[in-house]
DNA sequence: CGTCCATCTTACTCAGAGTAGGTTACTACC
DNA sequence: GGTAGTAACCTACTCTGAGTAAGATGGACG
């Protein structure tokens, strides 16, 4: 249907392929929702192919997440290097996450949603994906803070990140929220405290 | 097994023994995994009783989610009754919710991991104990804060329940961490910011 | 124009969610 | 005590969807 049958083409396409439709059928869907069936017909190819290149359902969906994963990293890195200030590198950081999960919605559904399997690989793969962005915030924070402490830096990285993903949640269900806003939002909060808005 | 063959009991006492075995079993297997099955023989009795009381697995899922929220709304809220000021306010409050995670660990398990089905009336059940939080934080805020612009607060109070419920998972991973450490780090950055920490 | 292998398919098994319809024990009232 | 009524309960099924065994097919290269 999506593709005409242009069959026998080579693994590495067919793996990509199979990615992308599979990323579009977990987010609309959810992962128990979307049906193995389903994915093979759109992909146009039969079950037993996605279990060659993906072994299972979860290890379709691990590749998604592992996928949106990377991109996720790369942007958020790129727009850091050559940041001066501990505040500047904060505040580009955080307007690339904000504009990624604009950008790219199937890609941060995923990251978002699919914790559902505690036990299973899929949930250290999004939590991988946490520590990924933790780490980079503990490396921002060890670079320009005074490190002292490293439980605590390690607790405020944590404490970033969580921040952030709950506040680009709030953002999907209010569309006048920019990216820049949402940066802007959370910079406040984040760089002065509550303290400085208290009566 | 569990509980010897003490069969017909009150509707409601059966339906709480149900919502007990069922928060252990979801939490230690996790949503997916867990069968009805297995549900219905620790508890005793057939699986069409589970069914009959709860109409669907989900259904079941969401009774126990709803049992502890309510359960950390007024720990919570009691926790919150006399503050003088914002800062003890919320002080207090981020306690009670440490506390919490770390006393009723399955309940906790439970409205930190069951978000994978997005769609499901679940996914809404989970986001509701959220928004159940945000809307005691966000009052707290309107009642101490300048109030000026109230998308600004609710975006603060997603921010904080987000850090938290993230600083709380981080916690599950060191137990050298008590209620009162977490509440300290959390208040540190919530109240100070982190331009107070710069070099 | 055959041989080899990667790509692909048909046609199954099996676990577990959900259900139809019947059975048993407790209660109440004669 | 007996018997009508009903709430609690069970046996024995269906059906969907994950995962698999075994074989078919196209094309590259001699």
């Amino acid at each position: 249907m999506t593709t005409a049958k242009r069959k026998r083409m080579p693994r590495a396409e067919r793996m990509r392929q199979m990615i992308e439709v599979a990323e579009q059928v977990f987010s609309a869907r959810g992962y128990a929702a979307a049906s193995m069936d389903e994915i093979a017909e759109l992909v146009g190819v039969s079950k037993p192919m996605l279990y060659e290149y993906f072994n299972s359902k979860e290890g379709l969906l691990l590749a998604c997440i592992r996928e949106s994963r990377s991109i996720l990293r790369e942007v958020t890195e790129q727009a850091m290097v050559g940041a001066a200030t501990a505040e500047d590198a904060l505040r580009r950081g955080l307007l690339a996450f904000f504009v990624f999960i604009r950008e790219r919605r199937e890609a941060w559904s995923l990251l978002r949603h699919e914790m559902a399997l505690i036990g299973t690989p899929a949930a250290d793969e999004v939590e991988e994906t946490r520590r990924q962005q933790t780490d980079l915030i503990a490396a921002l924070m060890s670079g320009y803070f005074d490190s002292g402490d490293d439980l605590r830096a390690e607790a405020a990285a944590e404490f970033v990140v969580g921040a952030c993903e709950r506040l680009a949640i709030w953002c999907e269900r209010h569309d006048e929220m920019s990216p820049e806003m949402a940066t802007e939002y959370a910079m406040d909060v984040l760089w002065s405290g509550l303290r400085s808005r208290a009566r």
